[in-house]
DNA sequence: CGTAAAATTGAAACATTATAACCTAAGGAC
DNA sequence: GTCCTTAGGTTATAATGTTTCAATTTTACG
């Protein structure tokens, strides 16, 4: 059994959707066919997915598939905080609470690829550790594992 | 005063050259000169390098210039333990503490583009709290802050 | 030695990921 | 409607990384 049918994933997307469109609300951005369908493929992939990937998802489906057009709309999706980019992969995954700023940690699986999100409170208190540890402040982190 | 007065900077990078000559004979392996070279660079340059900035150094001093040339280099010094790759970046900086597997956390200036490591120790607790929290095995890591 | 196998390097082409620059079109404020 | 801002289309190019195969060097061994 995949992984995409352990859970009812059209409700998770639906859940992202919805609240990717609140946050635009919110702050006065605008959810365009482009962006609202670059998220959908995020969350439908349910794996870290490369830019590339997406484009030709998209391409098939009639929009237009210029590489800017893609990594545009992830730049704004990232900006609001609905995706992350893990870099060790060069691939953008969902994310799972989005709503707050917060850095990220994954723990990525050696076999099926799957990337599951730690939780932020849990990222935190690493910080904290490592702060009063050492005398660096942290902007912002990224953990891959 | 540049990060590269503030201490003996040679030294440390004769360290590191003595430590990657140690283990290729430990292994069994050869330190041929672009390997070497590439090794030296890494250093010298102080912070993490991209692979292209490290073939430009190299074609300057007469080396072989292609791409595979400077990655099979980089390759087999990641595989050694002397240098690592930070992907949030692209870059390759030495390894502080080599001589034994280990997985990597750095803390990145966003400022002067500066790399330092963590101590492993710091990983491998991070990692227990982690494994002991999760039902997840860690097989390798890597944090970027 | 001398030769065969293995490791390393050279070289060219190619693949993948990401950005720049410039222009057109769509939406909202007035 | 007119203006202004934001978003998208289009083309080209930059940056990063890999594949492939031939040539060379090193090593192992009889």
């Amino acid at each position: 059994m995949p992984a995409s049918q352990q859970h009812d994933h059209n409700h998770c997307i639906s859940t992202a959707m919805d609240t990717a469109r609140t946050l635009c609300e919110q702050r006065g951005l605008r959810m365009t066919p482009v962006r609202r369908r670059v998220l959908e493929l995020v969350w439908q992939n349910h794996k870290p997915t490369g830019a590339y990937d997406l484009l030709a998802q998209l391409s098939e489906e009639g929009f237009n598939s210029a590489p800017p057009t893609v990594y545009r709309a992830l730049d704004f999706l990232l900006e609001l905080g609905v995706v992350h980019r893990i870099s060790s992969l060069n691939a953008f995954v969902g994310c799972d609470h989005p709503g707050h700023e917060h850095d990220t940690g994954f723990f990525i699986c050696k076999e099926c690829g799957n990337a599951t999100e730690l939780p932020a409170k849990e990222i935190k208190k690493l910080h904290e550790t490592l702060v009063k540890k050492f005398s660096f402040s942290i902007e912002t982190s990224n953990h891959e594992l």
